[in-house]
DNA sequence: GCTGAGCGT
């Protein structure tokens, strides 16, 4: 169950998110996406669960949630390499592959 | 001592 995480403050880091995470499943592995060019964070990242259910619960309950007086958005991540079959294209926001 | 879209070295 890989998370999307995005509206993550800059003055955060993968602790954080690994932690606000573990309240709910057990977090195999958290990252934050730092920009390769500029070494700088850019605001979102991918939380890596054990449990799916636990990730659906993860989702349900940090999305929209208060963090760092920020509202923090909790979506499940589009596979990065995996078979893209169909072709969603240029998914921008809104299409999700639907492997439930 | 940088910046707020959003899917990853």
């Amino acid at each position: 169950m890989n998370i999307y995480v995005a509206n993550i403050p800059f003055t955060s880091s993968v602790a954080d998110l690994k932690e606000r995470f573990e309240q709910f499943g057990t977090v195999t592995s958290a990252k934050i996406v730092i920009d390769k060019l500029t070494n700088r964070s850019r605001g979102f990242g991918f939380v890596e669960m054990a449990d799916n259910s636990a990730g659906r619960e993860a989702i349900n309950n940090l999305n929209g949630s208060d963090f760092e007086g920020k509202s923090l958005v909790v979506n499940e991540a589009r596979p990065k390499t995996d078979t893209q079959t169909g072709g969603y294209g240029n998914g921008s926001r809104g299409g999700f592959n639907s492997r439930w």
